[in-house]
DNA sequence: TAAACATATGATAATATATTCATATGAATG
DNA sequence: CATTCATATGAATATATTATCATATGTTTA
């Protein structure tokens, strides 16, 4: 993480936002809305995972788990590489932890 | 909005988040997640609004609405007022904004 | 190169969700 | 107090989504 935001940021940013950007961010949101997938990132906040490791944190089959992956690194909010038959998978960049650290903070006060 | 978001305060936000709290997050974003809401709360970002208006900003029946409305206000994101017939619904605090601008970065940058 | 291992994928079934339609509730007004 | 206006709600339908099962793909190793 490297930006700091404020009131003058976030203002900034939400001005002149149009119905096609609202609708890619809700297909955003919409990604973050799935238990097993939010428990995913969660579960990468400690660094690169194969998949195997992922369905043991999880305690979930396979199949769903690699289901899951897919929808979230079409979405770039992980990436992967392979090593030997593994599939590694890890965050694609910071705003997965912010935008769960903004989550978090709203459900905290509600 | 009334606070800096920064890297320490982010990575202090995002431990020990509970399996629990995890799944009370999932239903957050989820309600973040469609783009009738989504725009719903980007209406509101002008100020309070009742039901007629935000259906004419949206171009939708006044039924779809409330439904959503109904939702966003069970998650705690909108208020309401009773103002003679007219009910009006505002944002119910300033996380709405944080959150959909933090989204609004990636969406951009991906 | 056949077998074993790790992951991905397609089809299916079960469940959840959004919108519409019809109608109910609640407030203002003639 | 009957009517109109504004909003809410319940039921039904249509659509989307998730997990599971079976199997395919790709990689290593005996």
């Amino acid at each position: 993480m490297s930006e700091n935001y404020d009131d003058k940021k976030i203002d900034h940013l939400v001005r002149n936002v149009s119905e096609d950007e609202l609708s890619d961010l809700a297909e955003l949101f919409k990604i973050f809305g799935d238990s097993t997938r939010i428990k995913i990132l969660y579960d990468l906040f400690d660094g690169e995972k194969n998949v195997s490791e992922i369905c043991e944190d999880l305690e979930m089959n396979q199949s769903a788990i690699s289901h899951q992956l897919k929808i979230l690194k079409t979405s770039k909010l992980i990436k992967s590489r392979r090593d030997g038959k593994a599939m590694i998978y890890s965050l694609a960049d910071d705003h997965v932890k912010v935008i769960i650290a903004m989550g978090k903070e709203h459900v905290e006060e509600g």
